[in-house]
DNA sequence: ATCACCCTCG
DNA sequence: TTCACACATTCAA
DNA sequence: GAATGTGTGTCTCGAGGGTGATGT
């Protein structure tokens, strides 16, 4: 099924839109659906034009309340009329009880000064200031009506729903129905992947289920809910998607965090004990140290990992080790290897800019020109090389026109299931046609939406004097190294890159202003550049005083 | 009058 | 409404 | 030095309007 966009200056092309994804997700995912998502799609085919323009309209705001003398739309015409039917089928309320603070915002100030005027309140108030009189005057589960305004207030009862039929297209609930709108415009542009008919996001509706109530506990724990309010709630998965069982992994391993932190100790390291997500052992070691057993500590830290954990975890543990082993009077394990890095030191004059470019245009000449490009870089150019397997039409990796990443990207198991394409892209830094795949893949996917792609970064002439400066060899580790962990690898490259064009060298330097000191990232980078020969220093600015 | 912030829209 | 990075505070010797 | 927490700037387009808080 293609999407067809909505003809040039389609007054209602954002109805056309919502039924284009109404058809996709009926097409596709009618087994999963309810009958009242199923009722609510065929009833609102049948609705009347305007009814259904303004219910979208509606649907794609943020509300939920809306005033009906605030609503104008040209294409729709009559507001109150387009609004009955949809009141008649409670997709719409026109009594909904508000709370107090719903009613604040949907008043403006000089309608409440106006209201509180007759109670003697002075007609300079602030708004805040009116609050607790409104509050006192019309407390939580007054109707609009209540107020005696004019004007009635519109309540989107279908947000649950919407919510559910958006996740099912988007496979998540951060893209919103303006995507249809802005790919139309050109404004994003997302990689065109052949996606096949029965290709789908979900697989059952506990999957759905579960990905709710996760994203629900997740809020919950950025709104400040507390960590055992949301343990309470939080219940097991009730379907097996590895996806979700990493998702609910991540969201109970940062519960824990936020346990540790608010002294519920005991249920944190229940947690952690059965989260299988990278930094649950650290965090159970970091706790016994904190209990001074260091024994059990150490005891944590050599028993192999079944579990999960990644470089950054394996770093911690063995400074953890170091720790331990002084207080138990054992012999230390190996002391961390710090690489051999070339340091430099520069007094610079007080700028207002960034440290990073206040270096960039001191080091900066002609001949040598310096770039600003942090992650960018490394990822633009493996994200190029790579592209024909990062993107392959894998089953299950597409399932949606505005996917700007596979949806496994960061599933442990995504670059073994496409090894033999990863080989081939990298097989070409070996016989020289990486330098036209990576600049016929630049010019074709210019301007595409991708984890990898930072198109203000990736300009012609930058790329050109990095692949004249950059030997394949040193190519070939780095991406080696970005393979062997997609996720954490892709980050905690030096700040700056310095060309030499005329040497065919280059080298990249980490800025450091004071009181800044190396992420463990950097100095995992970092050791592996020494490692491999890639000339790489840590430049540490002091400004002059003045 | 001016500014900052949020929301809407295509 | 994330993510990577910089910056600040506290603690242990 | 190490661990941990907190800010900060990229922020998903950019124009335009409404709103409320300032200041003169
Ligand atoms: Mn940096
Ligand atoms: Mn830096």
């Amino acid at each position: 099924m293609h999407m067809k966009p909505s003809s040039v200056a389609n007054p209602l092309y954002y109805l056309h839109n919502f039924h284009q994804l109404l058809d996709w997700v009926a097409d596709r995912y009618a087994d999963l659906l309810s009958h009242e998502e199923q009722h609510f799609i065929t009833t609102f085919a049948r609705l009347e034009e305007p009814s259904q323009a303004l219910l979208v309209r509606l649907i794609m705001r943020k509300g939920p309340h809306f005033r009906a003398d605030k609503l104008a739309y040209t294409e729709i015409g009559d507001i109150k009329g387009a609004a009955a039917p949809l009141i008649a089928m409670n997709w719409l309320q026109n009594d909904a009880q508000l709370d107090s603070n719903t009613l604040f915002s949907l008043l403006s100030r000089n309608e409440l000064i106006n209201l509180a005027h007759s109670a003697g309140h002075p007609p300079h108030a602030r708004k805040a200031e009116l609050q607790p009189w409104l509050q006192r005057q019309f407390p939580d589960g007054c109707g609009w009506a209540a107020l005696g305004l004019e004007t009635e207030v519109y309540s989107l009862a279908l947000g649950a729903l919407c919510d559910r039929l958006r996740l099912l297209f988007f496979g998540n609930l951060s893209q919103t129905w303006a995507e249809f709108v802005l790919v139309d415009q050109g404004i994003f542009r997302y990689p065109n992947i052949p996606i096949d008919r029965h290709s789908r996001g979900f697989h059952s509706r506990a999957a759905i289920d579960d990905y709710l109530a996760i994203h629900h506990s997740s809020d919950a724990l950025e709104a400040g809910i507390s960590a055992l309010d949301v343990l309470a709630q939080l219940q097991p998965l009730h379907s097996d998607s590895t996806w979700l069982a990493q998702r609910h992994a991540r969201l109970r391993f940062r519960l824990a965090r936020q346990l540790e932190r608010e002294g519920a100790r005991q249920e944190a390291w229940d947690i952690y004990t059965t989260c299988n997500y990278p930094g649950s052992r650290l965090r159970r070691i970091r706790m016994l140290e904190q209990q001074a057993d260091w024994s059990a500590a150490w005891a944590l830290c050599q028993q192999p990992g079944s579990t999960a954990t990644d470089d950054a975890e394996q770093q911690l543990i063995a400074r953890a080790q170091v720790r331990l082993a002084g207080k138990l009077g054992l012999a230390r394990p190996q002391p961390e290897i710090t690489a051999e890095t070339r340091t430099s030191s520069l007094t610079l004059p007080v700028v207002d800019t960034c440290v990073e470019l206040a270096v960039s245009t001191h080091l900066h000449s002609p001949l040598s020109p310096v770039h600003f490009v942090e992650n960018s870089l490394f990822n633009g150019l493996f994200g190029l090389l790579c592209w024909e397997a990062l993107y392959a039409p894998m089953p299950g990796a597409f399932f949606h026109p505005f996917q700007s990443a596979p949806a496994d990207l960061y599933q442990p198991d995504f670059v073994t299931r496409r090894q033999h394409l990863f080989e081939q892209c990298m097989a070409r830094l070996n016989d020289g046609s990486y330098l036209t795949c990576i600049r016929q893949n630049r010019q074709q996917l210019q301007g595409l939406q991708s984890p990898f792609l930072d198109w203000r970064i990736l300009r012609a002439d930058l790329l050109e004097s990095a692949l004249h400066c950059l030997p394949a060899g040193h190519l070939q580790a780095i991406f080696q190294r970005m393979l062997a962990d997609l996720r954490n690898n892709r980050s905690g490259f030096p700040d700056l890159i310095q060309l030499f064009p005329d040497k065919a060298r280059y080298r990249l330097i980490e800025v450091k202003g004071p009181g800044d000191r190396l992420q463990d990232n950097q100095r995992r980078w970092l050791t592996f550049a020494a490692e491999h020969k890639i000339p790489v220093e840590v430049c540490h600015v002091c400004w002059e005083s003045a």
